[in-house]
DNA sequence: ATGCTGCCTGAGAGCGCTCTCACGGGGAGG
DNA sequence: CCTCCCCGTGAGAGCGCTCTCAGGCAGCAT
């Protein structure tokens, strides 16, 4: 068993030529059936798997595609939940296509020179970008070299390439539109980070509400991280000490936020109404739990293999976001 | 750029044979300087990439290593936060190698057949098998068509594969005598599956402290999600309403606990103590913060591919958990 | 000067597969 | 009954690379 049959050896055994073999295994027409059962029953027996090599040799195709993360792993795997989903759905489509996920990380120089050659080499029929830093050249010069690229989030650069976009806009409009509801009239944000599209989307989200109904903005800027939130909650609770609401750019932040509003004596949503972004997991267990805005994560991923698997050209994807009211305002 | 040149056309440009040029791209020594030095600028000029499936064809390699998980996707990536610190591990000591990761997740029947002739095709080197299911006949599967395989978790029939396991007794024997020291008399356990070594082993440690102070055991059985956690603590509560303190085998399992303690009007620490394991993330955010076990899980990331790709047949590598202290105790 | 050793380079044989093309035979049409 | 066509099969040429092997040319000893 330890070493492999090849075509030529299951087609001595058939009685047929290797031709014939390649075109059973391949599921081609016009076989006769006799011939295509002994076919079977010799790959069988033999337990052939085509290697995957020689195929590929001849195809010019590798059957895989790369999801690449260039970002720190550290972010990806930790501290943003997001990524967890876009995994789960590309590979569910992935696998659907009977086709193999390649993870690459590529946070450094050196990790982008390396998704390049790796990719060059022919290794993989395409590459879906997830990267969060909306400037990052890597896609480009991915694509420049002839390799189909989807990104995860509109590049901020607006290069053309295919994408597939959260409505961070209208998240946030529902987010704060929500919060208006509720009677509140001081409303600050914590916005995430301005090279980030996510970052900047939500922002102008919240000052499109805010603009619209009169009201002035105040702001505090993060890094999406927890401790950011906290610290920048701090800061809006000096520069506006009478404010009854924050819309927190993501969970992470948020959860920092409520650290910050409770020792600070506020009390939350009683004193202060706090939406997050994200809904992650642990958004429901906070103290009390958290008002946030979903989204599809799951199906992001899936619609960023779906376009590159189908080389289908009706890019731009924007998915809904959705408010999920809890206790928190 | 659309045509990738050849080794032929490297060849050619720089005046040599084909064998030189492979020679010089491989860093084989022997190879004229100026000679040398003429292929590496046509090799430049030309933007050559080896073509990876020709390379691996003859060598016999795919330099690349897969990660499979032969659970459900959604508890790889939502449930359980060891995996992603396996996955963090893995893919850095895979990257250092120079090598790549492929993940495959093996949830189904259909998943384990997929997985079985995606590795036999030769396209990859190896496999870690990150499951958690003791049991699992994957592992062997592989083993026995010759594909090095290295598990993570002691694999509960002892198949005599190499692994990398936490020492998971160890950490709860900690936990619980943690416990003892802080005066708690009647310690209750919230255990895993019986099927997954680390509820197996994380049990025997709570009866070993137990047994060895002359306590009884009291045990209810989960399977390390949150809402097992919750309904288990109930089950507790009711056996024995006198109970002072809790080890609960996961973290998941001890917010539900937690959840439990406080409809139930129980105070932690002061009526209850709790004890989690795991240390993910959101255990430091709880109210009040969990008392938990760490467990190295990027060191296991990393030790696992270690294992795989030095061949080092040093095995069960058993990595410490430590004691982390909180205010829930 | 001749032979030998050793180092560098080139030629060429595959690795296992796919795919084109040619061929043989049987059925339909003339 | 002969011809044409088409379907099913086999032969063979590569895909791009590595690696063995042999050959050539120094440089050294005889």
């Amino acid at each position: 068993m330890t070493v492999r049959p090849t075509l030529e050896k299951v087609a001595a055994r058939a009685g047929v030529s290797r031709a014939t073999v390649s075109r059973v295994v391949n599921g081609s027409a016009s076989v006769g059936e006799e011939i295509r059962v002994a076919v079977l029953r010799a790959v069988d027996e033999l337990g052939y798997v085509p290697n995957f090599a020689a195929r590929s040799l001849v195809t010019q195709r590798a059957d895989s595609i790369a999801l690449v993360f260039s970002e720190p792993p550290v972010r990806v795997f930790s501290e943003d939940p997001t990524f967890a989903g876009i995994i789960r759905g590309v590979s569910q489509e992935v696998e659907a296509a009977d086709k193999q996920l390649v993870l690459m990380m590529a946070g450094s120089a050196r990790g982008h020179e390396r998704v390049e050659r790796y990719t060059t080499a022919g290794h993989v029929d395409g590459v879906i970008i997830a990267s969060m830093h909306g400037a990052d050249p890597l896609p480009m010069s991915l694509a420049r070299r002839g390799i189909p690229v989807v990104c995860s989030g509109r590049p901020i650069t607006g290069n053309g390439l295919p994408y597939v976009d959260m409505d961070n806009v209208s998240g946030a409009v529902q987010a704060v539109g929500h919060l208006l509801e509720r009677g509140r009239r001081r409303i600050a944000t914590i916005a995430g980070p301005p090279d980030m599209i996510a970052g900047i989307d939500r922002l102008n989200g919240y000052r499109q509400v805010l603009r619209d109904s009169g009201r002035r903005s105040i702001i505090a800027l993060g890094d999406f991280t927890r401790d950011s939130g906290a610290l920048a909650m701090r800061q809006l609770l000096e520069d506006d000490p009478a404010l009854d609401a924050v819309f927190v750019a993501s969970d992470m932040m948020a959860f920092g936020a409520l650290q910050t509003l409770r020792l600070a004596g506020r009390r939350v949503p009683d004193d202060v109404a706090v939406v997050g972004f994200d809904d992650i997991l642990s958004a429901e267990y906070t103290e009390p739990p958290l008002t946030t805005v979903r989204q599809p994560t799951l199906r992001m991923g899936r619609e960023l293999a779906r376009l590159l698997l189908t080389r289908n050209p009706e890019s731009p994807v924007v998915l809904p976001t959705e408010l999920v009211i809890r206790e928190s305002t």
